[in-house]
DNA sequence: TGTACATCAGTGAACGCGCGTTCACTGATGTAC
DNA sequence: TGTACATCAGTGAACGCGCGTTCACTGATGTAC
C-alpha cells in the first residue's frame, strides 16, 4: 500500500499549484513561505518534508512554466515548413505564440529570467535539457531558410533571433518608456521576424 | 561665503562615486547604506543628510551612467549618414558601441533595466528626457534607411531595433545556457541588425 | 577681537519589518507479534 | 482481532540574519552684538 507514498506526493503538487499561483498573482517577491503554508492549510514546517528548499520549488514551477511554453509554441506552428516562405511564416506564428504565452504568463514567464542561480550551483541537468528541446521550434524553420550546412551556424543564428524576439517581447511588457507600446507589440514582433528573414533569404540569394 | 553649501555638495558626490563604486563591483543587491557610510568615512545617518532616500541614490547612478552611455555611442558613430549604406554602418557601429559599453559597464548597466520603480512612483520628468535623447542614435540613421514621411513607423521601427538588440546583448551577457556565447557575441548583433537593415532596404526597393 | 547664542550637520544605537529555515515536541499511521 | 511499539509526518515558536530608516543627542560652525 504506497497510500503514505501517494499522499506525500499529491501534497507536493498541491504545494507546487499553490506557488504557481502566488506567483502569478504576485510575482516571485509575492512567494513566502507563510502564505504558502497557509494556502495549502499546512505548517510552515512541513513544507521542508515536501522541498528541499524555497528555490527548488521556484524551479519546478518553472519546469512547468516551459512545459506550458513548449505546448503553446508546438500548437502554434503545428506543421513543419518546405519552402522559404513558409519557413518565415512558421517563425513568426512562433514569435507571435511566444508574445502571447508572455503576456498571459507574465509573472510566471518572467521568473523563468529573473531567477539567478545562487552563486555556486550549477544549473539542473533536466533544465539543460529543457532549453534545448526548446529550440528545435526555431531551429527546424531556421534551416530551411539557410540550407548552407554550417550547422553551428544555424545554432547561433537561433539563439540570435530568440534573444532579439525576447527582447522586444520583455522590454514590451515592462511597458518602460523605452518600451514599444503594447498595442503594437504583435506588430513589431512580427516585422522584426520578417525583417530577419528577409535578409537571410536575400543573403542566400547573393 | 557657500563653504558649508559647497561641501555639502561635494559630500553628495563622494556620496554617489562610492555608491557607484559598490554597484560597479558588487551589482545593486551589494549596494548597503551601512558600507556605504564606512566608505565614504561618516555616520550612517548622515547619508540621509545628502540624500532623499537609497533609491534617489540608485536614480542619481543611474542618470550618470546613461550620461555616459549617450557619449559612448556618440563617440562609436561621429558622422551622420547621408547615403542607406552609411546608415546600416552607423547603426551597425552604434549596437557595437552598445554591446562593449554593456560588457565594460556590466552592473552599472543592468541596473538601468533591473531597478523597478516602486509601484506607485512615476518616473522623473528628467529620466524621461534622457532615454528620448538616446534614441536619436537610432533615428537619425534610421531616417535615412527609411525615408518615408512616416514618422511614427520609424519610431516604432527605431524602439523595436533597440529592444532586440538590447535583448541580445542581455542575454548573452547573462551567459545562461540559451545565451550567445560571449566571444560571437560582437558577430551576432553586427549581424542582427545587418539583417535587419538589409530587410528594411529591400522593402523600400520593393 | 571677544563672547554668547543658534543652527544644523554628524552620530550610531535602536526601531521595525520581513523572511527562510530549524528543531524539540506531538500525535497519527503502519508494523510486528 | 488486539496490543505494543516504532516511525515519521506535522507543528509553530524561535532563531538568525539582513537591512533601510529614525531620532534624541553632541558638538562644530557661523552669526550677532
Amino acid at each position: 500500500m504506497s497510500t503514505t507514498a501517494a499522499r506525500r506526493e499529491r501534497q507536493r503538487a498541491q504545494l507546487i499549484d499553490a506557488a504557481e499561483r502566488a506567483i502569478a498573482e504576485k510575482g516571485l517577491a509575492g512567494l513566502k513561505a507563510r502564505e504558502l503554508a497557509q494556502e495549502v492549510g499546512c505548517a510552515l514546517g512541513a513544507i521542508y518534508n515536501l522541498v528541499q528548499d524555497m528555490d527548488e520549488l521556484i524551479l519546478r514551477v518553472g519546469s512547468r512554466t516551459l512545459a506550458r511554453l513548449d505546448a503553446a509554441l508546438s500548437a502554434a506552428a503545428p506543421q513543419a515548413p518546405s519552402t522559404p516562405d513558409q519557413a518565415t511564416d512558421v517563425l513568426v506564428a512562433v514569435a507571435l505564440g511566444y508574445c502571447a504565452f508572455a503576456r498571459d504568463n507574465l509573472q510566471l514567464w518572467r521568473v523563468l529570467f529573473e531567477h539567478r542561480m545562487a552563486e555556486g550551483a550549477t544549473v539542473p541537468e533536466w533544465a539543460v535539457t529543457e532549453q534545448m528541446t526548446m529550440f528545435r521550434h526555431i531551429l527546424q524553420p531556421l534551416g530551411v531558410l539557410m540550407p548552407d550546412p554550417d550547422e553551428p551556424e544555424r545554432i547561433l543564428m537561433s539563439r540570435t533571433l530568440f534573444s532579439a524576439v525576447h527582447g522586444v517581447v520583455a522590454i514590451g511588457l515592462e511597458e518602460k518608456l523605452i518600451a514599444v507600446p503594447r498595442r503594437e507589440l504583435d506588430h513589431q514582433v512580427e516585422k522584426l521576424v520578417r525583417l530577419v528573414c528577409r535578409g537571410l533569404s536575400k543573403t542566400v540569394a547573393a
